[in-house]
DNA sequence: CAGTATGTTAAATGAACATTTAATTCCGCA
DNA sequence: TGCGGAATTAAATGTTCATTTAACATACTG
């Protein structure tokens, strides 16, 4: 009966805003029915009574805001038929419109985004949109393009380009909400577009040991392992905090960014807390001065030199012993 | 000990690209530890060994990309400092590297992004790292307002729709990566710049340079920033696999030993799928003998020492002015 | 006002899963 | 060869849900 249908409608609709609501508080991830229900003020059961699953709910719950956003847009391109110039910027102001551009709706964008790739009933919807999308505004700029007479700019480079900017200024919305401005998002494509059509948006719009051992001598080298490399990271420190120390902060950016690590990771060095690769001690080398080998590496090299002439000796034992067994069994050495 | 915290890394590591592997397949939603386990071929309970969680196990994985991204990030800054034009280039060569921008990265960073907005321990890593770079953006946006005269062209927004381009186009990777190309991507961007910054990035600055070979140029510094690490590899494998060789594996357990490793790791030296640590190179050089380092650093050193000598002169001059601020002021040297 | 269809809830069920625990394999060493 | 300890697995545990079911409530009908 039509009363019946109408009100269940109306059921749906609640519980399908109830879950934009839930995916913008708690997440996809983290999305029950319980949240969902709770959003409603209705009990949990009650989904399965209106939708048959989470699923086919979220998919719902898809299906409207590809809607609502469909609509909206439709809207804004019918209202800028005049122009394709003011075709584009009716579909700029639809798409940072608040109804659909807000950190809700734009985390259940992100969301069903996100799952897409991996949701066969998301993909295709999500693809779905984003190609008539592109289809449309890449009309409107080619026609641009041949009534402007803008030899250089390819139309579809440039819808691309729009397309993607949108999104991208989405994920500001997303990301800092308090900080974002509809308003200033509009200007930034504007001033997109009027750097690729001057003609037509210009003047107008503005926009991280050793263990089971081989001898003593050998083992108390390793036992001073662990000092050791605290040692060796210390040294490290000192060398370059002698280095950064006369100019401030501002040469650390320099040298994390001419070492190809960021500040947080070249600080990590300066307190000791990490040591470099050797590529990165490479790098660090390059970029510092080779005097820097010295006065890390050189107390470990000097130090070790007695313990190298031992352990080389006993190595070459060990390494005769080993060929006299095996040519004893086979008479074939060993490869 | 040493070795076994280094196996320890390794399994962690091998769990991280476990999981973004599963992330890219499953999806974050619906990623279990099974998920994870099967993509590392192991079983599910080894991850509450080296995670404490599941928990853990993601917010490390994030750490990684993240880090991974900025290492990345900072190498195409510091090769594009000859002029803030070429710095924006290089931005846009790393943000389109194949190392960062394919399907299972970018499905990472969606995921992520998605669940940031209602997770603490994300939100703070992806919004430092987007601040960060939107910064560093405006800063070269703005040193090319002031260098060209571009009057009416405000660096900020420039610089947050150059962000929210890239981000946009990431997307195209996310949904089409049959279609997605990374070149067409770069240049998209580059048309943007170029309707910006005509003096610049346009058909003049082009031509001047020679259109493809400004990308080609930088495209290949870039790549060689990460050839560059495997270069580094190769030559550090090589040589230990020079003194290896002439004993067979007998030698490789004394020398893993030694170095304070097990031989798993060492191997992975050899393989060349991981380096050492900056300690641990001193220890290999201890326990080989010294020219390994020539034959490993020596073709980055020989560079080297071209800067050498400006930086020593540089850096004299530096001594010598906080001596004498110093004086001036208690008449007391500093330790 | 009983009787029935419909909407809603609360509790029951069972599956999936993270985490823990016990058992097993693996490895270095005496 | 057997021991001790670490790495790994397999099984156990307990929790969190989606979904189902039974009960309850409300509204409509004759």
């Amino acid at each position: 009966m039509a009363k019946a249908e109408a009100s269940k409608e109306i059921r749906r609709k609640q519980l399908i805003d109830a879950t934009m609501r839930a995916i913008g508080r708690y997440g996809y991830a983290s999305l029950t029915l319980t949240h969902v229900a709770g959003e409603a003020g209705l009990s949990p059961g009650i989904v399965n009574f209106y939708f048959k699953s989470k699923d086919q709910l979220l998919i719902a719950t898809l299906e409207n805001i590809a809607e609502e956003y469909s609509t909206l847009w439709q809207a804004a391109i019918a209202k800028g038929k005049v122009s394709p110039a003011a075709g584009l910027e009716a579909m700029i102001e639809a798409d940072f419109h608040a109804f659909v551009c807000n950190p809700e709706k734009v985390s259940v964008w992100y969301a069903f985004w996100a799952e897409a790739r991996n949701n066969a009933n998301y993909q295709g919807l999500v693809m779905g949109l984003e190609d008539e999308y592109l289809k449309v505004t890449e009309q409107l700029c080619a026609r641009i393009v041949a009534e402007g007479g803008y030899e250089g700019v390819d139309a579809h480079q440039a819808a691309v380009g729009l397309n993607a900017m949108i999104d991208g200024l989405w994920f500001d919305c997303l990301m800092s909400p308090a900080k974002f401005d509809r308003q200033a998002a509009k200007r930034t494509c504007l001033a997109y577009l009027a750097a690729v059509f001057p003609a037509h948006f210009g003047a107008a719009a503005a926009t991280k040991r050793g263990k089971g051992e081989v001898d003593a001598n050998i083992a108390m080298a390793i036992d001073q392992d662990v000092q050791g490399r605290d040692a060796h990271r210390a040294r490290l420190a000192a060398a370059l905090r002698k280095r950064l120390e006369p100019v401030g902060p501002m040469r650390r950016e320099a040298l994390a960014a001419a070492t190809g690590v960021s500040v947080k990771v070249l600080e990590s060095w300066l307190e000791g807390r990490a040591e470099p690769t050797s590529w990165q001690m490479g790098r660090l080398i390059v970029a510092v001065d080779a005097q820097l080998w010295m006065e890390v590496y050189g107390p470990v090299h000097e130090e070790a030199q007695r313990l190298f002439e031992a352990r080389l000796a006993q190595q070459r034992d060990f390494a005769e012993r080993e060929q006299a067994v095996l040519s004893s069994l086979s008479g074939k050495p060993k490869d």
